[in-house]
DNA sequence: GTATTAAATTGGTAGTACCAATTTTATGGT
DNA sequence: ACCATAAAATTGGTACTACCAATTTAATAC
């Protein structure tokens, strides 16, 4: 009962043309898709059903159109993430406690692979950072703070984990910036946040993954300590 | 210079529309939205624009759309990370080793949090699959191999990265099912990976996150070894 | 009250038309 | 020959209509 293309909808046609293009090397980032109008003559299908199927992998990043002058293969799929646990988020489906878990999860793997595949002129680069971080007196610097994560998750070599990593921080800018502050801007969790960092640095430079291990369970330990906190005023 | 509705794009007035709906508990899991000519209609857009929006949610499993019933909102986002992955798997953004090194640092998350959460009823049954996977003398069972490692997933209470896994499992299932056979076949990593299963569970019923720790490293770094073996072989 | 049938509803697809942004081509001047 | 400008063609964005196909709902017959 072989079907293959019949039976199935237009738009899932459209995309899985798309996608065999790409694994034939046809297409790949960069390239231009045919016009719609084009695809649509091509596949059988009407141009409706090929702006569905592009519209989709508009939103999940794989695609961005542009008026006049074409769609193209792009490559970043952040933003689809993003939209993703968004809808999750919104849903209820998660909170910001299983946020963190992944959070903590993914930012250890990221610092155990950076000590493998960091340069020193990363090191440099985040010795910097966690420098200027420190000078902060006041309140936990959250540009700063996320440049720290950002350049370790880089340095991990891993687009997926990254990507991961960047949708987890534009999710909290989204809807918990506030709760994050609240719970970075206390004396208490500022200096130990601080050890944390340090450890996390010390980690790469030493290429010590045990220390790794424990400046992150540091950084975590207080940020849910904070959480738990923020929940119990909450619940009153 | 705001200009809130003008200017966007229809398909992303409707998205936002929705996600309204959801954010202040007009649409929840399970309801139904409104038909396709009716969102037009109290939108001011045309139809077309309303469907590439509900396409879009469709893929992404935020809706699912049934021919003569409706759309209604869904929860099953699995299928959207899979997709997602699927595509920067094509587009050759990430590869084996980056899926299997995301592995590594969700398996572990999700087993340290299953030490915190997991029921002894569960317990009991992650215990039952291991010992039938232990009883296969040929090679790994694939099939209880993912049901541990799913139950465990389960146990640790955060749908996020159950969601993950389960996609990372799809994608490995999709593009190198064969490459994780031959990687578990062997007789070496066969004994290796019983042992590391074998910690696993241990770590589960001491709820010792050490062991955990020790088990995930056991269970990857062979992973990781016949992973380099193989990739050796083919650079030949 | 129940089973069957007809009608209405709703998503799926196709086609046409026109607008808007961009690119390409043609035009004119120096 | 070169460049700036304008016209034409291309291409995505949107709207509207029409019809098909699956499902649900209402009507009918028993």
């Amino acid at each position: 009962m072989e079907e293959s293309a019949t039976n199935k909808k237009s738009y899932v046609k459209v995309i899985e043309y798309i996608k065999k293009q790409i694994r034939e090397g046809e297409l790949k980032a960069g390239s231009r898709l045919p016009a719609e109008r084009e695809l649509s003559e091509i596949l059988g299908v009407s141009r409706n059903s090929v702006r569905e199927a592009i519209r989709t992998l508009d939103i999940m990043g794989v695609i961005s159109s542009h008026q006049g002058a074409g769609n193209y293969i792009s490559g970043n799929f952040e933003n689809n993430l993003v939209e993703s646990m968004t809808m999750m988020f919104l849903l209820n489906q998660i909170d910001y406690q299983q946020i963190s878990q992944l959070r903590r999860g993914l930012e250890l793997q990221a610092l155990i692979l950076a000590i493998d595949n960091i340069t020193d002129a990363e090191i440099e680069q985040i010795k910097k950072i966690n420098a200027q971080l420190e000078h902060e007196t006041e309140e936990i610097n959250v540009i700063l703070d996320k440049q720290l994560h950002y350049n370790i998750a880089l340095a991990s070599r891993n687009t997926l984990i990254f990507s991961i990593l960047q949708a987890l921080s534009e999710l909290i800018d989204q809807f918990i910036s506030d709760l994050r502050r609240d719970i970075l801007m206390t004396e208490d969790s500022r200096l130990i946040l601080n050890e944390a960092h340090d450890g996390m640095v010390k980690s790469l430079i030493a290429r010590d993954k045990e220390l790794a291990y424990l400046a992150i369970n540091k950084h975590f330990g207080i940020v849910d300590v904070k959480l738990r906190e923020k929940e119990r005023k909450t619940m009153k």
